[in-house]
DNA sequence: CCTGGGATACTTGTATACTAGGAGCGTGCA
DNA sequence: TGCACGCTCCTAGTATACAAGTATCCCAGG
């Protein structure tokens, strides 16, 4: 259930690093479904890890509001929040889009050659059905657009705070034509960059992002049970 | 030296946040100096409680990159590193910038009173020379204009990604008519906010913030053993 | 049948014991 | 004198033991 050995190739005691990323894509996935127990005893059992490396993990999820846990009661997968969802896209989009006007203004041949890799993986992948190499593909150009801007602790910090987001997207990803959509909003951006026009990409990278946040609503519909409150 | 009675007023053991609260603003305060050691047992002895709570703590400081651990040899506090300045900074400005463009447009009467308030407190803190009470509510106003736009996290993402920067807005605070810059700056902006101008308020803001790291290089002069290589 | 109380089996939080590894110093040998 | 080896102490990392609190289930009693 957990896909620890994705995250630990070398086949020895895993760590807190490698707990936590596996913890997290697992929720992200939704393969750990929202509500859920997570007791750090059973997980030490099954991991086989002693409590502590397992602690220090859910206390990285808990800062992501990815699990909410209740003193001498238990840990509990979070609920997807409406308004986390808001307020990671404003932080999204408020760090993407001013990353990307630098980006714009410095990127090479070399770096739009590798965007441009990245892109024909994305269609690869659509045509492939491929769900996991599609998301994998997405989170890596979004990504190598951020590090063009020279600020690489900006992607990290907007990874951590977008986790709720993440989980819409992730579940979005199987909606009809929306790969398409996806595959043909990322060209635009990409070219606005090779072109070296910032006020444009920022442009089509906002709209981009707000492409995502549009599903949001069809998500809550056909999943209700991951949402809270009102 | 390590001011935890500031947040830990019931005298009951201090639990892992409070440590981290205390730890935390010694490090931003230079009470803690830049690669001091920081010893788990030492620090669970003086505190008065065992090693976990401890752990945790610094478990948070790693992340907000306030310390650095080397396994098996120590913990130490960081020096500060002028790319992660820069990187705070770029963070800081997307973040409340896009967030007072919203503020300004929602921004009511009272909203605007209480800012006043605080503003005129700014004004009797500096003129009793109270650096300590100027600092918590230049904190105070900043968080207040980031709240205004209605995206709360905004700001708890943003006070933790500009760790490092808060160290030199702290050493800065020293130097002569800074204090006055940093109150005619803040009307200017509370004035364009009043005014629901979202385009002024930005401008404003944007130049505001980087009034504070264009004293990076003076405080680097004055204090080379903070800073950290090139 | 319904309700109340208590044992019990969980939970997280904290404290402590143990492990592995690096730093530094002192001693002994060349 | 200088270098090298080894011992000792300290570190963080991990495992385990203990404490405190909560939900649940079962049984007794009305």
């Amino acid at each position: 259930m957990i896909p620890l050995d994705r995250y630990q190739r070398d086949k020895g005691k895993p760590t807190r690093v490698q707990v936590y990323a596996a913890l997290r894509d697992a929720i992200v996935r939704g393969e750990l479904e929202p509500g859920q127990q997570l007791s750090e005893n059973s997980l030490a059992g099954r991991i086989g890890v002693s409590r502590t490396p397992i602690r220090e993990a859910i206390g990285r999820l808990r800062e992501d509001r990815l699990v909410e846990t209740v003193p001498q009661l238990g840990t509990f997968v979070a609920r997807v929040n409406p308004t986390a969802i808001g307020d990671a896209q404003f932080i999204r989009e408020s760090l993407e889009c001013a990353a990307i006007r630098l980006s714009a203004q410095v990127a090479k041949e070399e770096d739009v050659a590798e965007l441009e890799e990245n892109l024909q993986g994305q269609d690869r992948a659509r045509a492939a059905g491929d769900l996991d190499s599609f998301y994998l593909l997405d989170d890596s150009f979004h990504h190598a657009l951020c590090d063009l801007s020279g600020h690489l602790s900006v992607w990290i910090v907007s990874e951590r705070a977008k986790a709720h987001l993440n989980r819409i997207r992730r579940l979005s990803l199987g909606m009809p034509n929306y790969l398409d959509e996806m595959i043909s909003e990322h060209r635009l951006v990409l070219d606005a960059v090779a072109a070296n026009d910032p006020d444009l990409a920022e442009r089509h990278l906002r709209e981009h992002l707000r492409t995502v946040l549009r599903e949001v609503p069809r998500m809550r519909a056909e999943h209700p049970d991951y949402f809270e409150g009102p």
